[in-house]
DNA sequence: GTCTATACCCGGATAGAC
DNA sequence: GTCTATCCGGGTATAGAC
């Protein structure tokens, strides 16, 4: 049992999620596997099956943490878009790996917690005069932007900062 | 040696995309393997070797097809801007799994064709009024649309088609 | 240009002892 | 809750015979 005070530390599943977290930003996503996972915690990856179902739940675990910082970040900057525009990169970018890993690919809705997803969107709803149209193609415009940054997708030398103003200012237009 | 008329039929080259498109298509990334590619061209994986590098030389004449495809989708539905949003993110979603071979990764532009990229873009540049700047946002939204509609981001009964409509509103009234 | 055989690597996950 | 041993699957790619 684990008593306040004495047992101190952190449980198994609070390091699960932070070694996969260090191992998924600083090796990507192929070397976070249940044998490196087990090794960055100094035990054997069969152990790691005490503590957690499956693979999926620490991608899971993953996805969780993302949206939680991502929406919170968000929050903050809110009302004013150019600011939450840079906070959604400046929170993607810093999370590079983390943000691919809550993004690209199907949520699993059913597993998440609920209003996860909502909560993280509802800041930029606000701003956007509650257009849940215009707030998805400006999350859109954002997600793109970003994804394609970080695919290294825009001609080198582009000026990815002024991408940003003017799509910012086109939105804005119509808020 | 291949000479017209007798011989017909497609070379092994030409069979390699085709079967790999193929495989795409309908498996999805992860089936796309030398032995499964090899399977459908009723060789063995080994004999693959003869006519192609390695695996990376097919995914790159996959991300040539793409291009070639997308880019010239946009040129036909040029200038119009909903039009060629149309036309985008129609062909994404009958390809999507070639679409995201092409976008979800650094692209390899050493070895892609001069003038692929740029030859795709051009259109979009073209409608908005040249500026570098718009069109990278724009092409940002359509592809962060794209995204999110192929990964199932949208809440179910989100109304995708009012998205980009307000979307592309927001463009055309700065270009 | 195709084959067989194979080297070599990796992954997720389970059984059962302690 | 950890271990060792192991199963079972998969992948890319090469060597050498035909």
């Amino acid at each position: 049992m684990r008593v306040a005070g004495l047992n101190a530390g952190p449980g198994r599943r609070e390091q699960i999620l932070e070694q996969s977290r260090r191992i998924l930003e600083e090796q990507g996503l192929e070397a976070l596997t249940m044998r490196n996972l087990a090794a960055a915690m100094d035990i054997k990856a069969p152990s790691l099956y005490k503590h957690i179902k499956d693979r999926e739940e620490i991608e899971l675990l993953l996805t969780e943490v993302a949206f939680r910082e991502l929406g919170a970040a968000l929050a903050e900057s809110s009302p004013d878009l150019g600011a939450m525009a840079g906070a959604y990169r400046g929170w993607a970018l810093s999370n590079p790996a983390l943000y691919r890993i809550a993004t690209s690919r199907a949520l699993d809705r059913k597993n998440l917690p609920a209003g996860l997803e909502a909560g993280a969107e509802a800041p930029l709803l606000d701003s956007l005069g509650n257009s849940r149209d215009l707030a998805r193609a400006c999350w859109a415009m954002a997600h793109g932007l970003v994804d394609l940054e970080l695919n290294d997708r825009f001609p080198p030398g582009a000026d990815i900062d002024a991408a940003w103003a003017r799509g910012v200012a086109a939105f804005s237009a119509q808020g």
